[in-house]
DNA sequence: TTTAACTTTGAAACCGGTTTCAAAGCGTTC
DNA sequence: GAACGCTTTGAAACCGGTTTCAAAGTTAAA
């Protein structure tokens, strides 16, 4: 059984005029007697016809959709900006479109394309690798990009200030009495990793602190096989930076197969703020991004940019917050 | 600056060919000369076209994406699906786009009509609320419904065992020895749900224990005040089933504010199999849905529905499997 | 050498909409 | 009553592709 929708054709037939007039009506572009209008709005009612945004699109440049492409959906904090994204864009009648990568140049050349194709309004993504940068180049679409620093062709960049967040987590384990604080240091092809590594390396200098890191993925994979790394490297440890929330769950387990106590011999400061830290046993003291306005940010500047409203090339560096919970012991009164 | 793509009309243009020409070579749809051929691929190379896929939809009827839409993109469980039917699709050459439907209707409805419109070859949908029927009844795409029974016009269905995997896990914490298991009850609206509860009713009802269970919802939002609110009802408990692998989060961390020790005083088990679950300390066990096939599976009948491959109205029911971790004591010897 | 059959090709129609453009209809004004 | 201006309307062109169709060119057969 193969269903046809109702076109503008049929709506035109019956209601006897043009397709003309009925997209008149349809958008309020241009005057239509009351007479035939209201035969109009009875035959679209009667057929349950349906605009396709996307042949629309093909004349009008703009079919109201956002794409947001990711490395990958399983990632948590990636998927609330997601969310924040949808609401912001639902809110001024866009739809957004969600796609995954796999850190794959190939699918993301693909979906660029796809999004470029259906007249998207606006791209936003996550662009951890270098290759892209001549899809981006050759995309004539608003691109916002999350995550890296500004160059090459971006309408704009918004992030979270990862400096200050790597220098807040640090200095607050540093108040609360640790000695030897380790970082998973994120990976440095992304400048908010690079950021955060400066900000962590800057506290220690300022403390006459030797720094001590580990190379560490976003994604939880390997967080295991990096947790137990991390201790082996550095038994003393007495406080962690973790690369992100998600990978405290690995910690935990590490942590706990020998022994050590949180937050009594380890203290743990996340990154991100994802729901899920607070739910964790003990709660995640971590540092919040402001996930909800990166979102709604990025979206919001690219339907401006469909009204023309925002200059070219804009930087946004939204500012983090240090969320105290149980994985770090009270700081100590005294110094800072 | 606005950047412009190259369209056929170029490429026709510097290779001295007509439009309908390059489309030949493009598609290899019908012969052209060796000598305008290479014309033509010199010049597609030359103005680095690439043939926009949507315009190309809008005649052939297939835009090569699958169209995958959840009620949340928080919901670990979906995503992890939602990835095996981005690979499966992209080793096919098809895309996936993901949705976030927000359990609003209105997003649902507006979702399925884009896809529509952009010609997708098929939409996978988790269809919570039944007032999509409609929407879902007017629309010419094959649809996979996960997570419901096969009612309305839906060109399949694919779920896991829920039955037997409510029973899966009840049997199991019998055999190790629990007395009182309480479910926390998955929503009703959900054939899945009411699967997993006959399931969990049946094998009580078998071994004459009075069935115990609360009513909870997916999301772990209200994760804690249901997690506590069992405990309350239910003092005496010693194993849970757990809604889904996330909500385990919010039972460890209730039930150590009140000392309970799992899997010594009370067992979980989970339900879904999701990454996480062997993150989790103690390590959960849980009912493992076969994820990775559902999700293949799933693009695949729309893949093959695409080269008319398939009957109409298949209904697929996965197997389920019990993985044993850390969360229950392991069985006593005798009674099965 | 003529005719038939086949190949290659571009013009035009199509997909489902929107907009331009010019014509038709109407009411004013002189 | 004619000339003018304004409003409403449908035909046609357009968006970026694909395919049909018929014409032109080529080859083979008679």
């Amino acid at each position: 059984m193969v269903i046809s929708l109702a076109q503008i054709s049929d709506v035109a037939k019956l209601a006897g005029v043009s397709p003309a007039t009925v997209s008149r009506v349809i958008n309020g572009s241009a005057k239509v007697s009351e007479e035939k209008a209201k035969r109009v709005l009875e035959a679209i009612k009667a057929t349950g016809f349906k605009p396709n945004e996307i042949a629309r699109s093909l004349y009008k440049k703009s079919s109201r959709i956002i794409g947001y492409i990711v490395p990958s959906i399983l990632n948590i904090f990636l998927n609330e900006i997601g969310r924040a994204i949808e609401e912001e864009a639902f809110q001024h009648g866009y739809k957004m479109i969600l796609c995954n990568s796999d850190e794959n140049p190939k699918k993301e050349a693909a979906y660029i394309q796809m999004l470029t194709a259906m007249n998207a309004d606006g791209i936003i993504i996550t662009a951890n690798n270098e290759n892209l940068d001549e899809e981006i180049r050759n995309c004539p679409l608003p691109i916002v990009v999350l995550d890296k620093e500004a160059s090459g062709r971006y309408t704009a960049v918004v992030q979270s200030d990862n400096y200050a967040g790597g220098r807040l987590a640090t200095e607050y384990l540093l108040k609360c009495g640790c000695k030897h604080p380790v970082l998973m240091r994120p990976p440095q092809k992304y400048s908010s990793g690079r950021q955060r590594f400066l900000g962590y390396m800057d506290v220690c200098k300022e403390h006459g602190i030797e720094p001590l890191f580990i190379d560490s993925p976003f994604n939880s994979n390997d967080g295991l096989r990096c947790s137990q790394e991390l201790l082996e490297r550095f038994p003393y440890v007495d406080g962690i930076l973790a690369v992100n929330d998600m990978m405290v769950l690995s910690l935990y387990k590490v942590l706990l197969m020998q022994r050590r106590r949180v937050p009594d011999d380890i203290m743990i400061v996340g990154y991100d703020g994802i729901e899920l830290g607070g739910l964790m046993t003990p709660e995640l003291t971590t540092i919040l991004q402001p996930i909800e306005e990166i979102g709604r940010l990025s979206a919001k500047i690219i339907i401006d940019q469909v009204a023309d409203k925002t200059p070219d090339r804009q930087e946004y560096i939204l500012p983090v917050k240090l969320k105290v919970r149980q994985t770090t012991r009270p700081p100590a009164e005294s110094n800072g």
